[in-house]
DNA sequence: CATGAATGAGGCTTCATTCAT
DNA sequence: GATGAATGAAGCCTCATTCAT
């Protein structure tokens, strides 16, 4: 049966029951884990289900396949760093600050869910449409508000989205190399570093 | 048997005979095909025997694992990208003119080597230390570039690693976005985009 | 992956070594007892290999699925069975003479084939084609024969489609209840008695 | 536990409410209907209860496990069959209007009831005593009457119960054939040709 | 009476690896 | 050097059944 067709037949859960909620959230919790640390393909169900402390079959109560959790996490955890990206850089009107709290927020989010962050690189061999639907969102959204830093003259007019690729590229690699190989907190002299490399880059007045 | 012991174990590595050359050889760029197109899990070795046009068993008489050829394979392909790179960057002065070049002959690479670049993403979970090898290697030359270019006054002083993995960031997601996904070269507004970027970002006197 | 798929991407094997042959006959020997004794969806494949001796695995290098070894058996066995009629009704001129040689020729194969004849009921449910395909093929032989008789005046004319089918019936309620079921050859008083029906039945001269 | 054991400890098989006995009912149902669509083995306890409209866990208020259900349902239906039977013939003196308004009123009925006439060959790897029993039961009926009708010369005498299993099998593959397969009740040609077969077969005076 | 979440055994299938030829 | 049959561990998933509410 192909996972098209079980998802169909799958009763996705979605349950109402406060339990099977906590349940549901369990195994989030647990593969994001799991995923995280061994990676998509060699995690396995049972991993998952251990760590979440339930039995093998609860998870197909609700997930109709291993892909499927994966996907939901990927966007889950999706939404979560755009929130809190949102939230930390609302009210601030400098480019130059949002993007230093972005790139702060962000190395944050990594630390507290390094699993995420290794994961999504793997999905574009586990669904392909999901991996590019994640980075051109974010993309978007970045984009977008680059343009309006641009338009209000704050930075160097230019090709947004060129720009939000390049910005995000810096991003992912410096939290690669700082964040999760270091495994703390990117000293104030790397980030220094990349503020001043991405001030410099995005020029606007002085 | 583990990986190691079986590699110890394992003996005619390193075929004298033509043939047994090109019988290599033919693996090898079977497993590149193979594992960018369906990733390195989802490959099989009947996949890369298959399509190299020799047997099963022939694989075993060449590498001694499945993550072995991959290894291999990084390794291989990453000195051929470096190699590349090296090539024609050399005999430039300028620094920014490495930096244009050395980014289109890397886009040139992924357009030819899509399966090496969807690969290296997967290291991570198949051999951790080749992962972090791939690119702390790779980051090691382009620091050091770097910083011969800070200390002729080329371009800002600054953290010459720091400076290397935002560089690198910025080629690979570019890369990703406009090479693999568009399934083309960049166009030469998308390359302009990017250069002025780094070109501002890196400084220098004007 | 579906059926289908799998049995397209499999290397159907048909493997010309002796070996090979003599593996692929085990599975189907093993496979007709274990089908037979515990029926299609009762038998594992962890049942059929161990009966023939061979590892798990070996049983997919012959066939792509369950269903499929299923479908090969029932077709096999189908040959063998038109087979052996054939043969012992090849030379017999008398209509009457080729139904009770080839009653007995049946009730002969299934009790050398209890397996198979328990199997064919299952197929319904199995591959509904395949059992269609079953007694379609098997009637319209049959059909064939009797209009060859009605013509030259053997039997009385009629409708030989439904009349091969009450012989199949027949055929098969005796043979499930006195060969199958009583575990024997039937009475000579048995197959007198249902000879004498179906003499009287077909009618004819006398 | 084995399925004795259950049926022993299970508890309120027969609820006496009506609104039990209407949950019961819904059961069965959509068991027949189920089964008859999938098979005994494909079908599952959820399937059935789905489609009855009522909770997993009900089912086994009702019914100790599936096996439980299944021979339920054929004891049922087979009660329902040789009930129909058995009005339509009522009052009825002649052997072969007997048989002919028996033979209508079982296509009759494995129209309305496809799924039980598909269900019954499955019960020989379900349960094989039951599905003996079903047909046992049934000749047993038959052979009486015909021996009846060989004592009154109405038709040859002979072997009752041999010639019960030959009509019970012409009737159960031209049911197949004509009622199953093509879905619609057989022609009047096709009848009349069954019932010359079978006059004749019977014999009698004339 | 009824619910539906949870269980866990067991099935089919894949695939890296070995080995006899 | 090469072959390809054989192995068996391990994974995903289903489903009859139980149980707390």
């Amino acid at each position: 049966m192909s996972d098209i067709e079980r998802a169909q037949r799958h009763r996705s859960r979605r349950p109402v029951s406060a339990r099977g909620q906590r349940t549901r959230q369990k195994l989030l919790d647990a593969a994001e884990a799991v995923f995280g640390r061994k990676g998509y393909h060699a995690a396995s169900i049972t991993d998952i289900t251990r760590r979440a402390g339930v039995a093998q079959g609860t998870f197909y109560l609700y997930f109709p396949s291993k892909r499927a959790i994966f996907a939901e996490l990927v966007r889950e955890r999706s939404r979560a760093l755009r929130y809190a990206i949102r939230q930390a850089t609302a009210g601030l009107a400098d480019r130059l600050e949002i993007e230093r709290v972005g790139l702060l927020t962000f190395f944050d989010f990594i630390r507290k869910h390094e699993g995420i962050y290794r994961i999504v690189n793997q999905a574009e061999f586990v669904d392909r449409r999901l991996f590019q639907w994640y980075y051109r969102h974010f993309a978007k959204g970045y984009a977008a508000g680059l343009r309006a830093a641009m338009e209000s003259g704050q930075i160097d007019p230019g090709h947004s989205e060129v720009l939000a690729y390049c910005l995000m590229g810096i991003a992912d690699f410096i939290g690669m190399r700082y964040v999760l190989w270091d495994g703390s907190s990117p000293s104030s002299e790397v980030v220094e570093q990349v503020m001043a490399f991405i001030r410099k880059g995005l020029g606007g007045p002085r």
